[in-house]
DNA sequence: CTTGAAATGGACAGCGT
DNA sequence: ACGCTGTCCATTTCAAG
């Protein structure tokens, strides 16, 4: 008999199937280019257009396509300045005035985390002055201690969510 | 006379122009669904559906859009633990084998920042078993002295570069 | 999941401002 | 130079097998 049920795992909409692989395909491709029409989708994967359609808004209405956007260049719409701000905290770090900030347009990111900080925050902005503003602004919030600030002076790789994993990590031998 | 001419800025195709409000409009619903008809668009910019049909295209010929994807859900897709890898090396950080670690899906930024770090690598993988295989691998890159990682407990929020700027943040008085 | 049909939206040309 | 109107065609989307 099973020990585990396809029923453990639902969603708000219709329970999910654990992904197959021409799920992966798709999603893969989606997550790479989602302009291509279903057609084209359909010759790679081998299905018929209707076929990965019906996949397609399956994905979308269980979740795991959360939303297709257009991905914009900072420094093209003037926000050429990245940088990941560490803020420290006394007590309870994820508060209301501390989460108000998703209100800027320029916070991209807001993450608690573990290690030597409390929260790591992703910001894109317009020049130096204006990262100094949104510091100022951190420090406003009550029970920040301190912050720290990575720059980021050259970006090599920056993407979202792929839908592939590699399948040698979990089987990696550690010890050397 | 003018003192700048437009001249200045260009790109691969065409001149920029300074993007006004009608394109930042467009680039600002864009980033949030592009999956909307220009019809749609065109209601809320005020223009008609070709004028935004154009102007799309040259955002996208001029690399202001860079893409259009699908944004996935990270839990969804097998991969439910995210980080941030600081990275520190002897000398040059950014080597070639350094950067093959684009190959890996699970990593989705690299970026080399100021402060007391070299790199900053941003990653989403399987499991904790996952999260040291990828670990060793950093260490295994020629001249890497140490690495900090800081694991996401709780994501507020996470989206991709927007179009707005805030306009009071590079006049905002920093003196107390 | 596939084949076939209907409706919607996208892409292009020409015109006018 | 830029946007609007009208037209055709590709794509999406639905229904039936």
């Amino acid at each position: 008999m099973a020990v585990a049920k396809t029923e453990d795992v639902r969603k708000s909409n219709g329970m999910i199937r654990p992904l197959d692989d021409l799920d992966r395909k798709i999603l893969g491709t989606l997550s790479r280019d989602a302009t291509q029409s279903y057609a084209s989708i359909s010759r790679e994967v081998g299905l018929s257009a209707p076929a990965v359609h019906e996949r397609v808004k399956r994905l979308r209405s269980s979740g795991v396509i959360k939303s297709t956007v257009a991905q914009l260049d900072g420094a093209a719409v003037g926000k050429p300045l990245l940088g990941f701000i560490h803020v420290d905290t006394t007590g309870w770090g994820k508060t209301r005035a501390m989460l108000a900030l998703e209100d800027r347009p320029e916070v991209e990111e807001i993450h608690g985390v573990t290690g030597d900080t409390c929260l790591i925050i992703k910001v894109r902005v317009a020049s130096p002055l204006a990262l100094e503003g949104l510091l100022a602004q951190i420090y406003d919030v009550e029970g920040v201690r301190g912050t720290r600030t990575f720059v980021s002076l050259s970006t090599h790789l920056e993407r979202s969510v792929q839908a592939e994993i590699s399948d040698d990590l979990e089987s990696r031998s550690v010890i050397k």
